[in-house]
RNA sequence: GGCAUCGUGGCCGAGUGGCUAGGCAGAGCUCUGCAAAAGCUUGUACAGCGGUUCGAAUCCGCUCGAUGCCUCCA
């Protein structure tokens, strides 16, 4: 038993979350299109699902998550001239297909775990599923919602709005389509400019091609996702996931070819993660606006001023709600990265603590606040700022005289550890890029000054000890003198 | 042009019909050899204009502005 409720998409409204099957959860999210690296916008959708991945786990679900990449069947766009996205990289950089595929989606696997993310219970490909696809379009031309033209199928949006709702999920009609739509060239084949392509017969210069029924070809984009959430999860399934700007077309079409086949709609949850935006602007491959994790991570970009490191990035996504855009900046991730260091040293200092008989601290009633936000559509920037009330007090149990019970300062660090490592996925290892045997050295380096150091100090020798502090600051290593013990952050 | 979402203090960002969000930055104080860190104190923000209400930043309407989608996009 939960209090989850979560917003649906689809109506608009947050709803309590009563999965299909008691004990279990089905969830299904659109995957990248491995044409070229995965971008830092990309990576909050993904690591957006992760929290709800982690924290429907957590409440004791037992979740099948399935998130596909999309290697065959995407194209630059509806048009008949329309090629396939994996294969004009492939045509440019003169390789095979699957070699673009293999290269970035082990891109896309290492910037997912840098970000310390839990991988899908299964990762199906397109490519590995167009039997599947072929047998989909056999059914829905049965039910009389597909026509083949040329070796090409496509699904008629017209006859289907006549018994079904197209356009429910992204609140739009079809007639508005029908007027609204901005003019479209090569339309070609299609009986209307809304019907989109269930299968295309491939040109003679198009290298990625399969045997079917109408023509050597290849599968429209939409379909992939209704195969395998399908095949996967069932005809009706709890949760479907994917970026915003996949509602309209994708996620409507997909609600029309499986309503098109089983007469019900696939997906009792529609949850849909915002964009990122950089300088005010929606990030997309397409236009420029993006930048990589990787030169993120490494500073090697124009955009900001310093390293950040993959904790930090994903800790300042988790300061916004998943549903609400976000802006990055400079400016954002230097006061991010500030609060993080600030919340783990507070992890740290709790360690260490001394136990007192009073209980200083309402235990129980702030571990149900942050069960309360979560509980709220995954409210993150809820539970950090609930996090940050706890840090406030390991803080005061240094200084003024708060103190905490043994049974107390168990329960914290057991929550906190869940709350921070089990549900928020943070990696404190990832905050720095160095390996361990050389943190170690540094570490052991870095006491030997502070021993220098603090024996100028009883010397009353206060121009060497500043020496140390300033060279060591200058280098990113600030220490800190607390009661009779030096402490010390690495940036 | 159509559809949708949004407009919160110096910045980022929650929330929401009456009760402190939080982080960062700023100011003052305590502590400190000096710093830093930490603690304490400090900010009366909700685009504008109407309306509903005992009461609205929160609901409704209009205006202005921003963004997303309408063509591939997480």
């Amino acid at each position: 038993m939960n209090n989850l409720k979560v917003y649906n998409t689809l109506n608009s409204k947050k709803e309590k979350f009563i999965p299909i099957f008691k004990g279990k959860v089905g969830m299904y999210v659109c995957g990248p299109t491995v044409y070229s690296n995965v971008h830092l916008g990309n990576c909050r959708t993904f690591i957006s699902f992760d929290l709800i991945y982690r924290y429907l786990k957590h409440l004791g679900y037992e979740v099948r998550y399935v998130r596909n990449i999309t290697d065959a069947g995407h194209l630059e766009n509806d048009e008949d001239e329309g090629e396939d996205r994996i294969a004009k990289k492939a045509r440019l950089e003169n390789i095979e297909p699957m070699e673009v595929v293999q290269r970035y989606t082990i891109d896309f696997h290492d910037t997912l775990s840098k970000f310390n993310t839990l991988p899908p219970s299964i990762e199906p490909t397109a490519t590995g599923h167009i039997i599947e696809q072929i047998e989909l379009i056999k059914k829905i031309i049965k039910e009389g919602f597909a026509y083949e033209v040329k070796g090409s199928v496509y699904f008629d949006v017209h006859k289907f709005n006549e018994t079904n709702d197209y356009g429910k999920l992204s609140g739009r009609n079809l007639d508005d389509l029908i007027h609204n739509s901005r003019a479209l060239e090569g339309q070609g084949d299609k009986r209307n400019p809304q019907d989109f392509a269930l299968w295309k017969k491939a040109e003679p210069q198009h290298i990625m091609r399969w045997n079917s029924p109408w023509s050597n070809g290849f599968p429209g984009w939409h379909l992939e996702c209704t195969a395998m959430s399908s095949k996967y999860l069932g005809e009706y399934f709890d949760i479907h996931g994917g970026g915003l700007d996949l509602k309209f077309p994708h996620h409507e079409c997909e609600i029309a070819q499986a309503e098109a086949i089983n007469k019900r709609s696939p997906v009792k949850y529609w949850l849909h993660a915002n964009m990122m935006t950089l300088n005010g602007k929606k990030m997309a491959k397409s236009t420029g606006n993006n930048i990589l994790p990787s030169d993120v991570f490494n500073g090697n970009n124009n955009k900001f001023s310093k390293p950040f490191s993959p904790s930090v990035v994903k800790f300042f996504f988790l300061q916004a709600h998943y549903r609400s855009i976000l802006d990055i900046s400079d400016a954002a991730l230097l006061s991010s990265e500030k609060g993080y260091n600030k919340l783990i040293e507070a992890l740290k200092t709790l360690e260490i603590i001394q136990i007192g008989e009073k209980a200083d601290f309402d235990v129980l009633n702030w571990k149900d606040k942050c069960y309360e936000a979560m509980d709220d559509d995954f409210n993150s920037p809820m539970l950090i700022a609930n996090l940050f009330e706890v840090v406030k007090f390991i803080n005061k149990l240094k200084t003024s005289g708060k103190s905490i019970s043994k049974k107390q300062k168990e329960i914290l660090t057991n929550q906190l550890n869940i709350f921070v490592f089990e549900i928020l996925g943070i990696d404190e290892s990832n905050t720095n890029s160095k390996s361990n045997s050389e943190l170690k050295t540094l570490k052991e380096t870095i006491e030997i000054l502070i021993k220098i150091r603090n024996n100028a100090r009883i010397n009353k020798d206060f121009t060497s000890a500043d020496l140390i502090r300033d060279e060591l600051n200058s280098i990113g290593i600030n220490l800190k003198d607390e009661k009779g013990d030096s402490n010390y952050t690495i940036n």
